[in-house]
DNA sequence: GATCACAAGTCTGTCATACAAACAAACTCG
DNA sequence: CGAGTTTGTTTGTATGACAGACTTGTGATC
């Protein structure tokens, strides 16, 4: 490296993302995408070759991982993939059925124009994502529309809380996004939100965030109940 | 619990509570009753020294207690108590003050009768605890007669997250509990929550929640601006 | 005398290894 | 066929080692 025209005024902060984080991340990658499903087991030894790394590291990561609550502890018998059981599911959905609407209350009160015109040009692409192309672009903008609400309302303490109940339910919504009927709901309850957004009205902004939840939930039920 | 007979034949699991969940009770609990004042740094080598535990069991619950945002990472030097900002502070008591009235609709929706009485009672023992008796026995009421509220909701995810979330501000609310005209407001509010629970009146409960959650805060916040 | 450079010490990050205890499966013997 | 025993696997814990980052103290230079 060492080159200052390569990045040109970045902080340099020279990360070097500790091993244990690597692992967490991609651990995190494996379960989001279902490649390792829910009640797997998770075995050291096969992780540690798998990673090429030593026991040490992939237990840090475990433990972290853990009580992030997206792996469950046998008694004695090591960990799993958490299989999320319906009522905790439920329970996800009403924490999230709260949570968003705060997020997006303090958007209001927080984020200055700039953003909210950002967020705005967001969801377009978010919209022509859900229109025209595969599952990996509409998550990736649905993520990016996420980012900007949660990073805007200024609460980076709730924005870490959704993230891990998010993915917590990713094997659920990894089938629900899908859905075509679901798709094009979803498009006019984002477009609501961002419209009371526009006009900085909390009370509407809030009741469309929550009832964008409680349509999320419905819609991830139908499915996980084979409708 | 109806039949207090029920209790001798419990399960008796046999849990042999490894050595790091020691480790993080110990230390959650130091962080709690300030005996680790936040902005200590934890140097691997004295804990392991004087909970004499190894270096690995030791980190494990670093890791641990890291995921749940008590302790901070600096960059390349360690952990550290984390040093809850006053945003952070603010923003966690908006967080509470949407998720409390959430566990308190879902304990009208969930919880039986017998419970019912018995939060009834706990809030009895909680106001007389407030009326006479030491810091200890105030903050062990208050935890049962909160343990009763979010087992009652059925809805252990959040009563996690409340968990942790509390647990963070602890250096706040340490000090503000002991201030006497918080303490009769604060047995109001709580009657104001139960009756509501007794009539099984969602709206009232939930309002008389919020309302609670944010008299704290100001009561905290008050406290720690040194008023 | 101030500053810069370098050296020593400290602490974390990572690894390899070892062994006891818990558990599961296979196996043996009645 | 069944009960107890053996064996292998996996986690829990400890120890020792070493590289790299950061801190601090020291000495050399101007």
């Amino acid at each position: 490296m060492a080159n200052p025209l390569a990045e040109p005024l970045n902080p340099l902060v020279h990360e070097p993302a500790p091993l244990r984080n690597k692992i967490m991340n991609s651990l995190r990658r494996a379960i989001e995408t279902g490649a390792l499903e829910p009640g797997t087991r998770l075995v050291e030894k096969d992780l540690c070759e798998r990673l090429n790394v030593s026991r040490t590291s992939l237990r840090e990561a475990l433990r972290q991982l853990q009580a992030e609550g997206i792996l469950t502890d046998l008694n004695n018998r090591g960990l799993t993939v958490a299989a999320v059981t319906r009522s905790d599911a439920e329970n996800i959905y009403r924490i999230r059925g709260v949570l968003e609407p705060l997020i997006v209350e303090q958007f209001i009160e927080n984020a200055p124009d700039d953003e909210v015109q950002a967020l705005k040009a967001q969801s377009e692409v978010l919209k022509k994502a859900y229109r025209g192309s595969n599952a990996e672009e509409i998550v990736a903008a649905k993520r990016d529309f996420y980012d900007r609400i949660c990073t805007g309302a200024r609460n980076p303490i709730a924005f870490d809380l959704l993230k891990k109940l998010t993915l917590m339910t990713s094997p659920l919504r990894r089938r629900s996004v899908v859905r075509p009927e679901r798709q094009s709901q979803s498009i006019s309850e984002i477009d609501t939100i961002v419209a009371a957004i526009v006009k900085r009205d909390k009370a509407a902004a809030k009741a469309a965030a929550e009832k964008h939840v409680a349509n999320s939930a419905i819609s991830a039920f139908r499915t996980a109940d084979g409708v």
